[in-house]
DNA sequence: GTCTATATTGTGATAGAC
DNA sequence: GTCTATCACAATATAGAC
């Protein structure tokens, strides 16, 4: 049991090192020092293990976002989204590879654990509330994020481009 | 030279039906009834065939963009964000996989006609003003509608969610 | 848990004949 | 413009021995 964590762990590096599109069963073989038939004891082929790192990706956002330091009534909710923002950049800069693994392809929801994505989006919806228009704007909210560090991870911004300066603004403009 | 401009209608459709990922030089020679070879007598490699799909697509958006009619003075503004939005969105999803094909890697920017980027935002820059600060509200604005339409495009909103409600809180939070 | 052997399928690209 | 022949490499996956 402990060897497949532990092929989890080098499959995570590798991704970040390869990117998706190079990462897959042979790359992690090679690195693990093993032919490729020996994985298929750990894992049922390469979607197993992709959806086993996004099951990890989303319990590391959860972890983050939930531990954000929260601020006090009135004005620290602008305080409280600004420390948002910058934990999903941190964190989404952190694995860019495994980022666009999460958020590039649907998501095999029945392959992940019960609540898995629920839990990594609740803090965002703390701070919006919790009814349907309110959802609506935490939604518009976290689009906007994902749209900054997608750009960012794509390096498709144009050169120049002060992306500080974007967050700022995002931040800013959902608090006025 | 008109041989490669019908080529490359077959790999826009191409690129739609088969995908980002699986559009190829074999896909293509397959669909145009040559052989894969045949084809590096019209284009220097698969690179080439994507930028050209790519400087379309930047030509594709600046005409769609720069012939929303624009409203008055004042509130006009919000009208025409308005506007500029379901455009966007609009082009995006009619030619999902050219959308990420322009947005989801690094630009040669070397390899598009000059000016062709700068064309396609310039009705935004326009909206927002032209001056350093008012660039960065534009380009975070744009980084807002790409989140929204990547995640569409990519099946990554949870199901149930009002995408069109996401929209209007996008015009209606950037125009207050 | 790992191996060899194998199946299947695929990719982009070049040389040189017609 | 198109072809055949070929290169060089790669991918995921299964069967069955050890």
């Amino acid at each position: 049991m402990s060897r497949r964590e532990d092929l989890l762990d080098l499959a995570a590096d590798l991704l970040e090192t390869e990117g998706v599109e190079a990462f897959g069963i042979g790359v992690l073989a090679r690195a693990a020092g093993v032919r490729p038939p020996s994985l298929y004891k750990h894992f049922s082929g390469r979607e197993d293990i992709e959806n086993a790192l996004i099951a990890r990706g989303f319990a590391t956002f959860a972890t983050a976002l939930s531990t954000v330091p929260q601020s006090g009534e009135g004005d620290g909710r602008s305080a409280t989204l600004a420390a948002y923002a910058r934990a999903y950049r941190e964190q989404a800069l952190a694995r860019p590879q495994l980022y666009r693994l999460m958020t590039g392809r649907p998501l095999d929801r029945a392959a992940l654990p019960p609540g898995a994505e629920d839990a990594a989006m609740a803090p965002l919806l703390r701070l919006f509330g919790e009814d349907l228009e309110h959802r609506d704007r935490a939604r518009a909210a976290w689009a906007w994020a994902h749209g900054l560090v997608s750009l960012e991870i794509a390096g498709r911004f144009p050169p120049g481009a002060d992306i500080e300066a974007a967050w700022q603004v995002m931040v800013e403009t959902l608090m006025r």
